[in-house]
DNA sequence: TTAAATTTTTAGTCATGTCTAAAAATTAAA
DNA sequence: TTTAATTTTTAGACATGACTAAAAATTTAA
């Protein structure tokens, strides 16, 4: 039974690791929960005694097996709220995050699997991010690049985003893009790495800056190799592929 | 914005207004939300300061106007969340209040507002209460009686239950009985009581107690008088009714 | 109307989680 | 490899909300 607050920094230990880190640092760690690294620094030991990350002082934190499944289910009942509030509620989804932020809390795994049920057993929440199964494992994703890295000519769908904070959501909208949204990038500009792109359903043709093409995931249209994305720990063998 | 635990505290003092306490002893509450009088005694200097509650110390407690709109918001929120986990999770009406007990403490106006028109706007929850309109008000509820007082071969119907604990409504249950039962009182039993009473759908006839009969509310098949049940202070004449 | 019982408040602790400022350890630069 | 910069931890405070035990006020009983 941990506090909100443990479960947020269980969370953001879950989300650095799935960025890359396999040590996540206290200074970074104290960013992503908008705390310091004073605080972050008590809360590691805490975490560290009751059995949920491994903390080596002054080197950085991994959850451990049983951290990470608190991490999972955390971030499971944020994705399903949001799939709820945007797919029932009709809110836009650049809307959505603060709200689940507060309602991933409430702890009734009764309530989560039937919320799982009564969306339908979605594998994707509104910004293109897997939704972990009540088992805390992820569910299997489609294959997906970068914008950035996609090839040219090629026509491609939006799928998710890197970044899901408000204010890039938002700039998406301006830009009339969002999850679903067909294009071909035509052109590399060499200079600033900008794409030009053309818009396959109106036939635009637009600049996105590099910055923006490295934080969307498209899909190419293959057929969908199936990926998992276990804890480095598990080593279970009758893992299902 | 209050914390979760003062809106437990005031929606607690509310509930107890409601139950035709003018004035909140100090015990009373600290029963109500399972604490001890030291605590509550604490909390309300708090409440007090912050001018949500008029507290004379050594007498009770009673909620400000602005108090008072605080509590009904959570109260409207805790039943509405109650509606969704019924009617759309299909829990039963015996497990909710604890689930909705965390939710109601989300803080979103929009969401709240969203839900209740994703519900279609309920005026009544799985309990048969009264939900409270965005406005902070009551929507309008039919007259009703508890079963305890309600008059000899009449057709009654079950729309609502006093005591909203679990253990109750599971001996309801137990009874057969729920909201929409259809029953007439056929004896009543001077030396207890007791109630014998009639189940219109099957002609059974069953004893119950005086306890469970004063935790029922029941309607007569009347026309509806509509009531609403505004903050004693509020004098507000341009009150629709 | 005084004494006893009850209720309420105060006093003193504790747990959680936050912060700033200072000290310690690590990492990067010279 | 010694020094400088950066990162991390510790020290010391504070806010919230809970508790037990003791004191104060009120209510009830004698
Ligand atoms: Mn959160
Ligand atoms: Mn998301
Ligand atoms: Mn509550
Ligand atoms: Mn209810």
């Amino acid at each position: 039974m941990p506090t909100m607050s443990v479960e947020n920094y269980l969370k953001a230990i879950l989300s650095l690791h799935e960025e890359g880190k396999v040590q996540v640092s206290t200074t970074e760690l104290a960013k992503r929960v908008e705390s310091t690294p004073a605080s972050t620094s008590a809360m590691l030991r805490k975490l560290g005694e009751r059995g949920w990350v491994e903390h080596k002082r002054y080197h950085g934190v991994r959850l451990t097996k049983s951290g990470h499944g608190i991490a999972m289910n955390i971030l499971r009942r944020h994705r399903l709220w949001e799939c709820f509030l945007v797919e029932h509620l009709g809110f836009d989804w650049d809307q959505v995050h603060d709200i689940a932020e507060e309602l991933e809390h409430v702890d009734s795994k009764e309530l989560a699997n039937r919320l799982d049920a009564f969306l339908g057993f979605p594998k994707l929440d509104p910004h293109g991010d897997a939704i972990p199964g009540p088992n805390g494992r992820f569910r299997s994703v489609a294959a997906r690049t970068l914008l950035l890295d996609a090839p040219r000519d090629l026509e491609l769908i939006v799928v998710g985003v890197v970044d899901g904070r408000d204010a890039f959501l938002r700039h998406l909208g301006v830009l009339g893009m969002s999850l679903g949204t067909r294009l071909t990038i035509r052109k590399r500009h060499a200079f600033d790495g900008s794409l030009e792109i053309q818009f396959n359903d109106d036939d635009d043709m637009q600049m996105v800056s590099p910055s923006v093409c490295s934080r969307l995931w498209v899909d190419q249209n293959n057929p969908e190799p199936i990926i998992e994305f276990p804890h480095p720990d598990d080593t279970d063998e009758k893992r299902k592929v």
